[in-house]
DNA sequence: TTTGGCACTCTCACGCCACGAGTGCCAGCC
DNA sequence: GGCTGGCACTCGTGGCGTGAGAGTGCCAAA
């Protein structure tokens, strides 16, 4: 609670005891304290100080005569002040990079490649957002026939991204038609923002509706139905979940049985990638920090990816709060950044 | 191993004692049994029976003084001849169309939607592949112009079907020379079954070759690349697994977390599923019985699913061997024909 | 062929105990 | 004043033995 200044002996050893405890997973004690610390203190006075960093909070005793563990706030001090990162194998980051651009063909093999890539070179779970579109340009609609009085509506962004949807319609429709209406609609909208087409399209109808103009109004209902079923849906790529599985940490079952459910609904976790809009670099978050629960036990480390300079998603890692933040947080930084380079293509000349 | 015919009463008992293993979880001895039949026997003749029926592999004792535990090969037989299936609740069957019927406006939708049903209804994980799509047909090729030397190819299926992919390329291209080849190739490959495509094109393009229509060639190179990148990747879309974790059957960490990497894999399932193939109705796989280790301590119950009278996937769900197969495998099969349904779409006009 | 009886086996839960690890505190030392 | 060694105390862990309960196999009788 209370937070003095914490002279550096304590940090020292507080360090050290993190350190510790995340790679052996055991609490830590006075003794194993005294000899891994460059001071060399003994395990008595070690006492007095752990006695004073449990005082503030930082550690806790899983019970009397166990070791100490860090608290939530012991994480959080260790990461923001005292961790010292380690820089990355220069193996794995050629790796990283090759995948990704192996896969920058489609947005979603990106996407996906990111994810299984945090996960495998984490061995935790890997999360990737899929980017959002909001700010995308309309370049093209196309209408083509199915049969069974159905239309597929396709809408191309100028980003490459393609929606599609089938419209249940009241009459059949010719390809001639509907091309008609392609291309009157494409002309129309091209360059817009989809987020800003709907108003246009009511704008139009406005219009329309005293020319009396029925092949467009036809055309402008199709295509408001193609953009409400084209709903944004915000989606979240989640690789490596079986990583956690068994881990020592998540022994308890049933924390791990919400965890995997959170995993299935997404929107939650979703909602607090989203959260960390505002910071630029990496985030994290310690256990239930976030006040989300089904994190309990669990750390998240995420980041934002940029597309042409534009947040447009994050990613991050899910793993036990006892992970190796010094290895963790460099990875998921510069996977953001290439992720963000491959999405966003300069003339990098392939083929 | 050897099967004699199996008398009557002991057909009974090794019924009701899966039955009742099946609900209970829990060894059940002769005592218990003795009480559960319709034929009072006392349990000393009930555990001469238990006898036969363990010497015959049917079941088994987990130790000495436990009470018995079905076999894999007791479950088979206990499905393949002893089973009476429940009908289905027609509440559940109402919720069922409804939803698929709500998610019919997408394929994709739909898929999810069938997953999260057997899900959700089972109670334990469901899995829909993809649908195939070897025999659908192409209708209409577009290519779009994108920024920084790509084109975003789109190929649309007649079943509504859309592919997509981004292509590098090595020169700029205009829209109107875009639209010129997508006219050109459209009318010349519409109707063909995407697994063709490939070879009308390389005919073409020794036809062109000696014409040296540039254009043409130009635009069958585009095509050669968009199909080469739209690779079928068959999928498979798997829900509630969430729902296996703290099975109480699934006790078994290890095994837990390989099924979880399968699941992740889905390769090795899919390939199971395929399996199926043959057989019409609703299969049923026991344990490890298919030589799919991760599968150990569970069933898979699966079924194909038709469009226009053609086998295009496959949905089942995974659950714990002991599971009630006389609620699952009636709604498996109801699950596909509902599903198959929803994608084959008559005249069921809504709206 | 079925049944009651009986001895046997095995698991599970419980309590007990000794061990080891680690602590808190205190008195003495630098 | 801060550091240290010593000491008593606490607590989790693992091994061991025991008793209860469940269920079996077998045998002899109906």
């Amino acid at each position: 609670m209370s937070l003095p200044p914490l002279n550096e002996r304590a940090q020292h050893l507080l360090k050290a005891l993190v350190e510790r405890y995340i790679s052996e997973g055991v609490p830590v004690g006075s003794r194993t304290l005294s000899q891994a610390t460059p001071f060399s203190l003994s395990p008595a006075t070690i006492r007095n100080v752990m006695a004073d960093l449990e005082a503030m909070g930082l550690i806790h005793a899983p019970h009397t005569s166990a070791g100490r563990v860090p608290t939530i706030q012991g994480y959080r001090l260790f990461i923001n002040q005292l961790l010292t990162m380690r820089s990355l194998d220069e193996g794995q980051v050629d790796f990283l990079s090759g995948e990704l651009r192996q896969a920058s063909s489609s947005r979603q093999q990106l996407i996906e490649t990111a994810s299984q890539m945090l996960s495998h070179l984490t061995r935790f779970a890997g999360l990737v957002t899929l980017p959002r579109r909001e700010h995308a340009r309309l370049t093209q609609i196309e209408f083509v026939p199915l049969s069974g009085r159905r239309v597929l509506a396709i809408l191309v962004m100028d980003d490459g991204e393609v929606q599609n949807r089938v419209l249940p319609v009241s009459r059949d429709y010719s390809g001639n038609e509907l091309r008609k209406y392609s291309a009157l609609l494409s002309e129309q909208l091209a360059g817009q923002e989809a987020s800003r087409v709907r108003e246009t399209l009511l704008a139009e109808m406005d219009k329309v509706r005293s020319d009396l103009n029925t092949l467009m109004r036809e055309a402008i209902q199709l295509t408001e139905q193609a953009l409400d079923a084209a709903t944004p849906e915000p989606d979240l790529v989640i690789s490596g979940q079986s990583n956690l599985v068994g881990l020592e940490d998540m022994s308890n079952l049933a924390r791990m049985k919400r965890l995997f459910e959170a995993f299935e609904t997404k929107r939650d976790i979703l909602h607090l990638l989203d959260q960390s809009e505002r910071a630029e670099g990496v985030q994290i978050f310690i256990g239930g920090e976030s006040g989300y629960d089904p994190l309990e036990g669990c750390s998240l480390i995420a980041a934002p990816y940029h597309e042409q300079g534009r947040v447009v998603g994050y990613l991050g890692v899910i793993g036990p709060t006892r992970m190796p933040y010094d290895r963790v947080i460099p990875l998921v930084d510069i996977t953001a950044r290439l992720l963000g380079a491959a999405m966003s293509p300069t003339l990098e000349s392939e083929l």
